[in-house]
DNA sequence: TTTATTTTTTAGCCTAGCCTAAAAATTTAA
DNA sequence: TTAAATTTTTAGGCTAGGCTAAAAAATAAA
């Protein structure tokens, strides 16, 4: 039905929109692609043709309803899959997401709904992001940033902002995971720093690393 | 490094090679791929000089050893994924072929190798055939067609000559599967049809079909 | 409210992989 | 050993998905 190339910009559309909801830029879409604006006009010309998407000329573009069908077909077929190789082949969590990429791609109803089950119906990828269901639906959560977090508050790591390996190879160094009760032992108002709490241990945490780790609070 | 469509071509091109051993005819080659001979003269010249394959105009394509050694990459591939699909997902050995067809452009040598080691080291794919080591090494076995047996033999089944829904699903009606006991009760010198045991059960089946599956005596 | 800057689109070109039609080489038949 | 049939290659064209350079529109600055 779609290429790998126009299931990846509807992905990449969908999740820019996730963050401002308005009508999604070229220039935007491009810098996440990886590609040159004029590629990307060219590409919603035809996605807007397909209609998967609304397009309005020097404007923007918005995903339709059958868009967010597709892109949260592949999300839950990329999440699915990074569970797999975390809870089956044993991979780290750092290793998973480029080979998701392209396993997300794969045509086979049937086949993920087997996975689906296979994984025991999980709802969340080894990130902590949810895995949405087969009509597209996620599972809302009052997961919050860390950053927000007063002195003294306790919190459970539920998820990060970003999953470069570079940053949940920090988080390893950290003691950090999916899972792990950060209690906020001091706050820096002056540039956001925090000491926290990790087991027994206790860790300085620049702004920048609290403003990307997801806690839940009790 | 190799496209898809590229993979595909070195590995139709090594099938036909394991039949015949010469050199490949550019029909042949566009008879298995289901594309046009002038296509095929295309891409074997492209491969030809990416150095996996050896070809001479009018003559025909012959793998280099670095054409066997991805040949035997993405076979290697197909048949671990289609032990998964079938040992792990549940999938009935006539459903897997076509996701394995996707499944077997996946890269990541670390994937493939904990996917094996997942599978407990398969030797063989749902349909009997060999999975070759990582070093594209296959395991010989002595598995003779069961056309070959003569009245009062037994054997049994441990591969397909062609793994096509429509045979796989047939052989499913006569009770035979990988394992599967036979004996020979009669053989019909005429057409080459014979009378078999199977299990409590006897079966007539015609050449064809004694020609396509693989039995080990002993 | 002009002018300058930035963003976006258009135009034209490229490669991968396919196609058809025609030419050339090879093989088979006479 | 010529003629006919088949196989293979070449030539030219098409679509997907990129690119650069230039034009046009929108936005920001003066
Ligand atoms: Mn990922
Ligand atoms: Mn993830
Ligand atoms: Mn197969
Ligand atoms: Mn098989």
């Amino acid at each position: 039905m779609f290429t790998y190339a126009e299931e990846n910009y509807i992905k990449a559309i969908f999740h820019l929109q996730a963050q401002s909801d308005k009508e999604v830029s070229t220039n935007a879409i491009a810098d996440v692609m990886e590609t040159k604006p004029s590629s990307v006009t060219d590409m919603v010309q035809k996605l807007a043709e397909k209609k998967v998407l609304a397009y309005r000329k020097y404007k923007g573009a918005s995903l339709t309803e059958q868009g967010r069908k597709v892109a949260t077909s592949v999300i839950r077929k990329h999440r699915l899959w990074e569970v797999f190789l975390v809870d089956k082949l044993n991979f780290h969590w750092d290793e998973v997401h480029d080979i998701a990429e392209q396993l997300e791609h794969i045509q086979s109803d049937e086949l993920i709904k087997r996975l689906d089950k296979f994984l025991g119906n999980p709802d969340f990828d080894p990130h902590g992001d949810p895995i949405p269901d087969a009509n597209g639906n996620f599972k809302k959560t009052e997961k919050k940033l860390l950053s927000k977090l007063k002195k003294g508050q306790r919190g459970v790591c539920v998820g990060v902002k970003e999953s470069s390996p570079e940053f949940l190879q920090f988080l390893d160094k950290k003691n950090i995971s999916i899972g792990t009760k950060i209690k906020v032992l001091g706050k820096e108002f002056f540039d956001g720093s925090m000491v926290i709490e990790v087991g027994k241990n206790q860790s300085f945490i620049s702004k920048k690393i609290a403003e990307s780790l997801y806690v839940q609070t009790n």
